[in-house]
RNA sequence: GGCGACGUGGUGAAGUGGUUCAACACGGAGGUCUGCAAAACCUCUAUUCAGCGGUUCGAAUCCGCUCGUCGCCUCCA
């Protein structure tokens, strides 16, 4: 994997051995999150599946962040709570990643039900005198007293153009540079009370304490998008190292952004696509996944029409070959090099994705042994234990990709009938009318194709 | 102004010194199969890897310069 702060590509090693523990930036819920979020989190989802399929026990923690500016004025405008504000944004969060196929995180640690932790991590910064507080009960790292800052966003602190980062009410700071741990009371605003005296807590604050609380001082993975390297880890480094003394993450992967009209995709841009829009559109939510995921993580992605439209039909292509799998059927002997092919493949897979996590080549994998597969089934070189035993295979890497239709896909209703009924008229070789048929089941969603096997069926387009 | 990434066919994209190295996917053209269709398969679709110069027996792959695109330095996945 390549590591953010050493440059380096090199060699997972859990420091436990068999046990990565792994933490991802989740989402701010102020609002729901868009595509470009999700590349990243369905990046780090990558990564867990396959460290698991690979045998490793992985422990996945990704926080949600359920208190800053902008949810303060989201709930004051909305005329409710931060809590509830969040509450719904988180369900909604939950909802897209479950239609995307992601895995759900170990744990998933809320900033406002982890005050304590952070007051705790701040006031030993403040003892060590990495941190002191401001007339208004703010709180400060100090910069100056962590000589690394700047490591790893290899920036040099003194070159920030420092005139652009100063905000209004942040008067009372020892170095402009100097970023919050903890925000003092203000009138409108949430105040928890805490061992630090009342306020809230700063962004990069939660992230330190909660993932030094399920994953130890130490931990092996840290992901998040390339536009979190600075300030948000830098700063989470510094504060972490220097309240426990211990390195504090192992690895630091950083994925691209996905771009949209040659920017990136952000918010504040207005670039932005979010996940039940396009499902609503009519677009598959696996090809969106495919979509997402089918490029290299440190690779910018830009996102178009054309784009997902390669991605669904890349995604139809597995689709066909599976349903084409499952309605295979020949009496004659096993292939004796099916064994070998399917090795090969694997081995193929496992290499691509062993080197820092090489998507494209492990696809072209698949697809390589997709084309192989289909070639046989046209030849009917493959015996009807052969068929299942690829589509075991196949449904194996899915473990890893998600991507294939789910085994239980089932028909819209009355789809039965028609299909029972057309497959009667092909019998009679009555055309017109299996013609007709076929075009019924077609706006039900469900393609239907004749095959020596006879009739088989799938579902295209939209939903799953 | 500082720092960094990238530039491969019609499109997306792997490949980072030689041996089928120009994968794989999408799209396009032709063909096979089929009642028709769809799917699938076969053939073709980059003598070339932004441009220029250099290193080398040999470079898309290393070095330098130029041009271009993007990102970070501010909330941000």
């Amino acid at each position: 994997m390549t590591d953010t702060l050493s440059g380096q590509t090199r060699p997972l090693v859990p420091l436990e051995p068999g046990h990565v523990r792994i933490y991802s930036c989740g989402p701010t819920v102020y609002g729901p999150a868009h595509i470009g979020n999700f590349r990243s989190f369905l990046f780090a989802d990558l990564l867990v599946r396959y460290l698991r399929w690979r045998g490793l026990r992985v422990t996945w923690v990704m926080n949600v962040t359920d208190v800053d500016d902008k949810i303060i004025r989201g709930a004051a405008e909305a005329g409710t709570t931060i809590e509830a504000l969040a509450d719904r944004w988180l369900e909604r969060f939950t909802e897209d990643a479950d239609a995307l196929r992601m895995t759900r995180p170990d744990i998933l640690p809320r900033a406002t039900r982890h005050i304590e932790p952070m007051a705790t991590l701040v006031r030993t910064l403040l003892e060590r005198g990495h941190a002191y507080r401001t007339e208004d009960g703010s709180i400060f790292f100090r910069i100056a007293s962590w000589p690394a800052y700047g490591a790893l966003a290899r920036i040099d602190p003194d070159q920030l153009r420092v005139g652009e980062r100063v905000e209004a009410d942040e008067y009372g700071k020892g170095d402009v540079r100097d970023f919050a741990r903890w925000k003092g009371p203000k009138p409108g605003e949430p105040v928890w009370e805490s061992e630090i005296g009342p306020g809230r807590p700063g962004w990069h604050v939660e992230c330190s304490a909660m993932s030094m609380q399920y994953l130890g001082a130490s931990f092996d993975i840290h992901t998040g998008g390339v536009d979190l390297i600075f300030p948000h880890h830098e700063d989470e480094i510094a504060q972490s190292e220097a309240a426990t003394g211990q390195r504090f993450v192992g690895t630091w992967l950083h994925c691209a952004h996905l771009r949209l009209g040659g920017a990136k995709m952000a918010k504040s841009t207005g670039n932005i696509h979010r996940v039940v829009e396009l499902l609503d559109a009519g677009v598959s939510a696996r090809a969106l996944r495919y979509a997402l995921l089918a490029v290299h993580y440190r690779q910018a992605i830009d996102y178009t029409d054309a784009s997902l439209t390669a991605a669904g039909a890349a995604v139809a292509r597995l689709d066909a070959l599976v349903a084409a799998l499952e309605a295979y059927a020949e009496d004659r002997p096993d292939a004796a090099d099916l064994s070998g092919l399917l090795h090969a493949a694997r081995t193929d897979f496992v290499a691509a994705l062993d080197d820092d996590l090489n998507i494209s080549a492990a696809l072209a994998a698949v697809f390589e042994l997709v084309r192989e597969v289909n070639r046989r089934i046209a030849d009917r070189g493959l015996s009807t234990g052969d068929a299942t035993t690829i589509l075991d295979f196949l449904r194996d890497l899915d473990r890893v990709l998600a991507i294939l239709p789910d085994a239980t896909e089932s028909l819209p209703a009355g789809a039965h009938a028609l299909l029972d009924a057309r497959e009667a008229a092909r019998m009679s070789r009555d055309w017109a009318a299996s013609d007709r048929l076929r075009d019924e089941l077609a706006t039900l969603g469900v393609a239907v194709e004749d095959t020596r096997d006879g009739q088989r069926w799938r579902i295209v387009g939209g939903g799953a």
